[in-house]
DNA sequence: ATTAAATAGTACTAAACTAGTCCACAATAA
DNA sequence: TTATTGTGGACTAGTTTAGTACTATTTAAT
């Protein structure tokens, strides 16, 4: 279905709660019960957002979580990138070997193209443009038939 | 790591091959030989493709597959709505009901329109386009600063 | 009529992935 | 020293996916 896992969403939700005091300290204790989301997996996260460097953390007592950057410099390219690695629609776009068995194939670089055009989309949303309430006209920048041109 | 089951990429493979010649008709056997993937599994596809009707289907001995439409009326998103359903990035962009456990979301809203847009996205890719050589010179039209305004 | 070639539908299995939890360990504040 | 908080890794149960198999149905050719 085309879709990001749930500890992404998860991610997402989180840091977006601490993008709206984002200089202030949150443990994950905290976070878990501002979000509902279970502390375990709100543990999990934090420590995945944290090796991709998206939030500090400070050990010990009054310890707790930190964004890395300012909310308009995290972007949701680099949330889904922690928790799913590399964003890649299908297997050729990251690495042709794994598609040996497919002959015949004239495709694999327009999905590249496709899929570095999602890829550039994502990150051109920040946490910052998350917490905006959403504006009713979005219009669309892309027309069809110039896509491939 | 947002990607497309194996299944829709081999559906796309196998349509681009029969988008060449989009008026002939193509027994799943065949198919098989000519993109080097199993039978059964060509199989399995084409029958989902048919109950999608983006191919019809002639039973019979010398019966086989046609595409239902012109390759430039079949788009990207078609496919992948057959093989993976609705394509829906988080589940709030589809239904709100399943995420109740998470209180304190501000951001449902605007997945749903980083969603649509890269729904619109894959609905301007068509089979023929996958099918033309890829073209170095790809602006994209999506600038960072208007992406939610 | 009979046979062969082809799709339709469904069910099944094995493998891979995901979500969620847990625990022993390290660091720090009080 | 003790309580609090993050770190790292391991583990389990559940779900999803890929791939296969089998039976029934349809149609062309003979
Ligand atoms: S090389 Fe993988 S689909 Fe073409
Ligand atoms: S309602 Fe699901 S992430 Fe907000």
């Amino acid at each position: 279905m085309l879709k990001l896992s749930k500890l992404t969403d998860y991610a997402t939700v989180i840091l977006s709660h601490m993008a709206k005091d984002y200089l202030g300290m949150y443990a994950s204790q905290e976070v878990s019960e501002r979000t509902g989301i279970a502390q375990p997996t709100v543990s999990k996260i934090l420590k995945i957002l944290v090796k991709a460097k998206i939030l500090t953390s400070v050990r010990g007592a009054k310890g707790g979580y930190l964004l890395a950057s300012a909310p308009e410099n995290i972007t949701v390219a680099m949330v889904i990138n922690a928790l799913e690695g590399p964003i890649a629609l299908t297997e050729c776009s990251l690495s042709h070997k794994n598609c040996d068995h497919v002959r015949d194939c004239d495709i694999q670089g327009n999905w590249g193209v496709i899929n570095q055009k999602i890829l550039t989309m994502l990150e051109s949303v920040t946490l910052a443009d998350m917490l905006e309430p959403i504006k009713p006209a979005n219009e669309i920048r892309i027309s069809a038939s110039s896509f491939f041109r």
